[in-house]
DNA sequence: CGGCTCTTTGACCTAGTTCAAAGCGCGTGG
DNA sequence: CCACGCGCTTTGAACTAGGTCAAAGAGCCG
């Protein structure tokens, strides 16, 4: 099994996000790969939809948004990628990318060229299956989002959104109750298919009601089991008179 | 390289779809697959969400529903497959499949067993990018209907639904004008997120401007140019003062 | 012919958009 | 240190696209 060739490099295996990275088989081959650690900032693009594919990135730290352009000018949030996640998955297809990359804030990313991936994938079975996985991962989380944006309510999409970046934060070891977003209520109205004010006024909503506490971008949850309720449940929102630890005592059981 | 393992087979080389199948690269090495030409019939079922993952399916002839089930019980049409096209490449991510799929009309299905699908993937490169490039492609064709989903009027969406049949159609060798839906008016509306009345009266107001015709399953296309508009252009349904040829030497000219 | 599923059409109603305007926090320059 | 401007957020009021409800037509099969 040979070494990936490398010039500036850093050892997947003292990356602090190997366990959970595509690339952390590579630790038994004590590889390394080239151009790790770029670090972006606010604003700035990985790559822009139309360019030619080069290889996929991992966010090692901070997060970012891909937007997909569309014939009307404007362009539409397809996802928000954190830490340990992949990027550029679509440029296999057809050797260009779809979509565009854009960061929210200071990011670390590491870089896997074509090549290396070829290299991978002729090398390490276990790189294939992981390789397949995510992106079967991502046919199914993208599934999940059409269904979302096709009979979800509105309360019920921002509760979703809610409780995704709470588990996205459990995943990675922070706190599931109190984050901070990185994206603005432009974003995130763009990424859920509806109008900022109504984001605004089902957060406002969902604060008055106490189950969460919103200070600009900080999101403070008070009680998951309300918004899995929301999601799930029939309509708990418009029975104010269930107080809240019915809520999660139904939960509970559930 | 090896030839792959079979019991009751069928030589890909000879198969009628081999030049879009994703395993027509086999005709090389001259394999056969086991499971070939099995046969659906309408409401069949080929495995349903939860099953264990025991390969991937290409259909050969006919067309399916795959369905998505959700927490409130009613299942969510996320995909309709047509010939060509795999099926059951959700199964990658954890062992199961988190779909099900439901036959339209008798269908034939060639059947790719984990197994082969492993060896193929150590022994045949073109296979392994082939398998990416498909993932990749769904996952694009998943952001395109995203975007549909999240800022489409419904217009708009049984535009890009007919449309996508139409080149469905015609990357078959078979008409792009005229062809027969082989699913109902509620699963349409379910696919697309939108009431079945809401179906009704679009399909209705696209026939009164001429656009199409419709006389139950059977379509035809009259002015693919006016169902682009609708998507891309400006209100064209809302000015109906400009004439169709019109809206033909705009699209010729775009 | 009766019962079935699927489709169509009409009338009403509401969730969510759009438009408008004001509040608010933060960085920059004087 | 303050004032100004800018990007972002919030709130209110009016409007509408599309959903829901109801009922009737239409093909199809035993």
């Amino acid at each position: 099994m040979s070494t990936v060739s490398l010039v500036h490099s850093h050892p997947c295996k003292t990356c602090h996000i190997s366990d959970v990275c595509l690339g952390s088989n590579l630790q038994q081959s004590n590889c390394r790969l080239t151009n790790a650690h770029r670090i972006y900032h606010r604003k700035n693009t990985l790559f822009s939809a139309g360019d030619e594919f080069l290889g996929i990135y991992v966010i090692r730290s901070g997060s970012a948004k891909a937007l997909a352009p569309s014939q009307s000018g404007d362009e539409h949030i397809s996802k928000f990628h954190f830490a340990g996640e992949i990027m550029g998955l679509d440029g296999f297809a057809n050797g260009h990318h779809s979509k565009s990359i854009e960061f929210l804030e200071t990011s670390s990313i590491c870089f896997i060229s074509v090549n290396e991936i070829n290299i991978l994938l002729k090398n390490s079975d276990d790189f294939n299956q992981r390789l397949l996985k995510v992106m079967s991962s991502e046919l199914i989380a993208n599934s999940a989002m059409s269904i979302c944006y096709s009979v979800y309510t509105r309360e019920q999409r921002l509760a979703k959104f809610l409780l995704d970046l709470s588990t996205n934060f459990i995943d990675r070891g922070q706190s599931g109750s109190e984050f901070l977003l990185s994206m603005t209520r432009t974003d995130i109205a763009n990424y859920l298919g509806m109008a900022i004010e109504t984001v605004c006024r089902v957060l406002g909503k969902f604060q008055e009601k106490g189950i969460i506490d919103i200070n600009q971008r900080m999101i403070t949850i008070n009680q998951v089991s309300a918004l899995t309720n929301c999601l799930y449940g029939t309509d708990y929102l418009h029975s104010p008179e269930v107080n809240n630890s019915k809520l999660d005592l139904y939960r509970a059981s559930a």
